[in-house]
DNA sequence: GTCGATGCAAAGAATTTGCAGGACC
DNA sequence: GGTCCTGCAAATTCTTTGCATCGAC
């Protein structure tokens, strides 16, 4: 749970503190979160990390951060389903993209890999006239447990 | 503009008469507008287009003829961005399915299609242990004009 | 005439902004 | 000691719900 994450939380640190102006607590206990967590987290879910962990921080800040790390490249908003947008973790170099699977059913939201899918995501993104910066495919559809089980269960 | 829209409105109303009390005039009009302007809108645009057409409707009917045409299957909500949500037609028959460019600087959004990413997709979603009903991708980045101009222009 | 469809207005959820006080250099 | 950071509260945006009325069958 720390293991990717840890990178990524002290790159994080690295490119905040190059370029913000002081280092205050409450962003560094937000990174510090969505480092130890992996990512994919609501700005209500990150606040409430935070409590769990004794560092309770204002919503106002954990959005200020959560743009603030936006720009700086270093997370991503991500518009899933119809409720609150979630953050994914953006890696240091390239690393593992990861994409959703949503069910519709019980709403969970799983992450998963796949190398030939991405190559062909890269190759047709070459293909637009746009300068090409992110993507995200999403697939909506019934987890495993929701499809076995009857409809309106 | 009205190609392959005029298809989808009239499948639209008729899976509407097939699975509706009765017919009032407000839906219509909102299936009407979405077919002719191909999808893609917002809740908002939608009743503006109604305006313009002389056919106000309330925001409220609005959102519930669109949560009802999504519920038949008919449109697909699609939150991109951190604007309000959109909704795109669903083909009848599997037809073709676009996908989503969204330029970060102007905010412009351009559907487009590829086939051989939507083949890959495909076998992607059938690697899966989910039962996948539809997918999105969204690619971000600049689009040609705002790629061309310095950056803060 | 009945019951669903519609529209207004109020409520609700998610996010942003204004401002006063506290923390860092 | 000045300036940025933080957090509360109010404002804004987007969407849903309650309720009285209108219209289709």
């Amino acid at each position: 749970m720390a293991g990717d994450g840890g990178d990524w939380t002290r790159h994080a640190l690295d490119v905040l503190d190059a370029s913000v102006q002081r280092a205050g607590g409450a962003r560094r206990a937000i990174v510090e979160v969505l480092g130890a967590e992996g990512g994919c987290l609501t700005a209500d879910e990150v606040a409430e990390r935070l409590r769990e962990r004794g560092r309770p921080v204002g919503m106002a800040s954990v959005y200020r951060a959560l743009t603030l790390l936006a720009e700086l490249g270093l997370v991503q908003p991500v518009p899933i389903g119809q409720g609150p947008v979630r953050y994914d973790l953006v890696a240091p170099s390239g690393g593992h993209h990861h994409h959703h699977l949503v069910c519709d059913r019980c709403g969970r939201l799983a992450p998963f890999m796949d190398g030939e899918l991405e190559a062909a995501i890269e190759r047709a993104g070459a293909r637009l006239p746009y300068r090409v910066d992110w993507h995200d495919l999403t697939f909506r559809g019934l987890c495993p447990t929701c499809s076995r089980a009857p409809r309106r269960g």
